[in-house]
DNA sequence: ACAATATTGTTCATAGTTGAACATTTTTTT
DNA sequence: AAAAAAATGTTCAACTATGAACAATATTGT
């Protein structure tokens, strides 16, 4: 359980009444330089993408649809955390581009199933060695093992809010 | 330098043709596991400050106006990785709940000297404490050395693309 | 079988984000 | 001092994201 008079960084000069601010907090503090990292990333993944014609949400689906293919857009857009309307706004932008194909399915005539095209195959190669160059350039001063507790931590999070 | 040819984790089954998938790169699949988990806690962030009335980006922007007030919006756009008119439009939704003052430089008059209220101070204090209660909770796992280290690497990667 | 409930994908209104163009003011150059 | 360049904050148009309401289809309970 989070104490928090436990961290207090900074003393109120008037009253010299501690001011609470979680900064010493080793969680929180290193949780904000996250938070500013992947920020930092995301902007140089979407320039670096920009000559390829891809955000990096289609990329991010792209990816699930290779790794997962034929499944639905309810599943799609559970595995990327959005919601469902975002997957119907976004997949039309791969399908016009021929990266995508959707197929519906035959048991059940509610759902789509979803598959990458040769094309968007190909142009998540060309994406990923983009993406995986940009990664290991930041990271190239962090061991594959620190990466992989780095991973770890994350996944355990992802598990935990697994629930909502 | 990243060898696209060394991370390859699937078979073509036509042709056995390599299909060059980035998955057992430890750079790359922990950097996706990263991302995942920030989405996933970003979205409990947001219903968790709801009740406050408070979305990410002002929280976001009232933890830097805490840390230094009196800066500028520029300063605080370079802050939060965001553009300058990001900040023109987040501003009056603090300043019209009474958190946020702004003030005029008295030597240049282009700028704005942003400062948190002392209703915003009280603001932010309650906010903190849903936010480090939230993350003391995923993170509760992992030890406060693996968070300074998962730290270290952050802060590596903002300095490295601190130049863009 | 039939009604009630749940699931899937779409639509729509609202709100958030971005970058370019702009006005104002300051700094630098000539 | 005058002109050119740069910095700061605003406006605007385009794009993206979100959740609620909805239609069509499936599943469950009686």
């Amino acid at each position: 359980m989070f104490n928090y008079e436990q961290y207090c960084t900074r003393m109120n000069k008037k009253q010299d009444v501690p001011k609470p601010l979680p900064w010493d907090n080793p969680r929180f503090k290193n949780w904000v330089a996250m938070m500013r990292a992947e920020k930092a990333v995301g902007r140089a993944l979407s320039r670096a993408l920009a000559p390829l014609d891809l955000k990096i949400a289609q990329l991010d689906a792209m990816i699930n649809l290779y790794r997962h293919p034929g499944q639905s857009q309810h599943d799609l857009a559970r595995r990327l955390l959005v919601g469902r309307s975002n997957i119907t706004m976004l997949l039309p932008q791969l399908e016009t581009q021929g990266l995508l194909r959707r197929e519906g399915d035959r048991k059940d005539k509610r759902v789509m199933r979803l598959y990458l095209t040769d094309e968007g195959e190909k142009k998540l190669m060309q994406a990923l060695e983009v993406y995986t160059a940009l990664i290991d350039r930041v990271l190239n001063q962090s061991t594959p093992e620190q990466c992989d507790m780095m991973g770890d931590m994350m996944r355990r999070i992802t598990e935990m809010l697994k629930e909502d």
